[in-house]
Order: C-alpha cells, then structure tokens, then sequence
DNA sequence: TTCTACTTGCGAATTATTCGCAAGTACTAT
DNA sequence: ATAGTACTTGCGAATAATTCGCAAGTAGAA
C-alpha cells in the first residue's frame, strides 16, 4: 500500500541491466510476475499473472533468457510442465504425498553434510549448488485417519 | 559371461508378481532394460534397448504402472522429456556444469542432516524419502584452463 | 534523431504425453 | 489342458508442451 518509496525488490529494470538484458515491458512483467509469485510458476501462470499480453514464445524465450543469465532457475516439482522462480534466494521443497502440498523449505544443508555426500566422488573438483526435495506426509494429512 | 545360476537383479517376472502386476513379454522387456541401463532412461531410450518392439503408449503405461507400484522412480535431471530408473537403490546425482557429464552418488545425507533441515517446518509430521542433485565442476573440467 | 541489433508476435512445426477402442493374452478356476 | 474374464497391447488420433522462422517493432547507443 505505500506508494513508490522503494520496492521490495530491486527495480526489474536495474536487474534486467546488469544482467545485459534489454528492458521491454514484457520482460519486466515477467519478472514481475515471478517476483509476486508465491512460488514457482509455469509458463501458463506466468502469462496469467503478467500485466501485458504476452505470446507464448516470448515467455519461453525470456525465461529461457532468465535463467541463462541466472535471474531466474526452473525447477520440476513433478508437474508435467518446467516451472520457473527467481534465483535470488536459495530454498528447498518440502511435498506431502497424500495432499500434494508444496512447501518452501529456507533452511539449508550444512556444507559439512554436503562434503560427506561427495566424500568419495574423486572426479568432482567443487560442488557449488544443489538441489533437495523432501517427501513426506503433513501434519493435517498424517492426523486423518483416512490417510494410509 | 556365467549363463544362468542367479541373476543379479531378481527376477522381473517375480518382481512383477509381486507388485500385483501381470507378466507380460513388453514388461519384463522394459524391467530388463531399465535393470541394464547405468542410468535413468527415457521412454525413447526403453524402446531402443528393449528387445521386443514397444509401442510408445505401452512404454508410457509400463512405466507408470511401474512407478506407480513402486518398482521405477522417475526423475528429470534437466532433460525435456521425464527419465526412468529402477527404484531398488537409493542415490544422488552430482551433475558437472561444463560438461553435463552426470555421475550417480550412492553416499546419502544422515538423518540428522535432514532433521536440521526441517526443524523449523512445524506443518510436516514425517520426511520418508528425498532427492538431492549437486550441480559442480568436474575434475577434467576444473583443470582444463578454457573452462571458465 | 537515426541506426542497428535485439525482441516480439504470429503461425506453423516439433516433441512429449495421453486417450479410446478393438483385438490379444495372462492368470484363475475348472 | 480349456475356457472365461479382466487386464494389456497396438494403433491412430488427440492434446499438451516447447521450439522455430520470419517480418515488423523498439530499446539503447551514437
């Protein structure tokens, strides 16, 4: 509700820049639209949530663009369709097979447990990200008792 | 080379039965190759390294009566279309940037390790299971000075 | 303001996945 | 071994997801 002091997140255009993207306006309401999201959004979300009509191959080609200069990473939380989410902010994912609840997770591994991973992999030089999923079962879904 | 004292993966047919699932040709087929295969397989793949013909729907319903009774798991390391695996071993994927080489990690995290990560999630009553893909730089890579 | 390279929209092409139905076959109980 | 039934398969077409080529539009540099 405050006007314009300063956003929440940096100014789409600012970020757009530094990156060597030019900023059209279906480019910012892309990132927009990620920025708002709640979590990650598909192609089809993306165009719902934008604030301009944008064509399909503009979205695949600007989130394709996104994620090669690294605004942006996609991510497939078993849905048939790539989703997409901002970079900024390294997190996990948390799904409840009985309800299909996603849940962010912002806590991380330690790099302790993760050397222990790779503690035998002698190929690998440096592991610099990951990704985890956890499955489970949410507390709503483990109390009833028609869940099995 | 030794022909038929006891195979290494138990038998498919057993298996099938076991998962409640009927023993056709098509299926053993499609354990067999997936049993063979050092790593997730496409539907395309199933059918290049089956040794019956496989129409593309049966590889699609094979598969997901496959993970659906827990025999497969499915996993989509980056590729556009979903990938396969035998679900009798737990593991991990380490996944070079500069190469896309992908290798498997059978080490997994503790318990602990997880614990940590969902201690603060009050909403998820049980984790049963995980996926963890690390993203690096090999060591070929790593020592190769053209790679950035 | 002009120029040029980068972007977009459109339409069509690919690729991935699913569906409906008739014919085939594994398994159960004779 | 045989027959019956429910589950599977193959086929063809449908739907969904993603990519491509090209002409017109536009952001940003000069």
């Amino acid at each position: 509700m405050h006007s314009h002091s300063h956003e929440p997140h940096p100014s789409g255009e600012g970020i757009l820049r530094e990156k060597g993207l030019r900023a059209t306006a279906q480019r910012l309401s892309i990132y927009t639209a990620l920025a708002q999201a709640s979590g990650p959004l598909s192609v089809e979300d993306v165009s719902e949530h934008a604030h301009v009509a944008l064509d399909r191959a503009t979205v695949y080609r600007t989130l394709e663009s996104f994620v090669g200069s690294g605004i942006a990473r996609s991510v497939r939380l078993g849905s048939r369709s790539e989703k997409f989410e901002l970079a900024d902010c390294h997190h996990h994912y948390l799904m409840c097979r009985s309800c299909d609840r996603v849940e962010t997770v912002h806590a991380c591994l330690t790099s302790a447990a993760l050397k222990a991973v790779v503690a035998e992999q002698p190929d690998f030089a440096s592991i610099d990200d990951h990704t985890l999923e956890l499955y489970g079962t949410c507390r709503a879904c483990a109390t009833k008792p028609s869940c099995v």
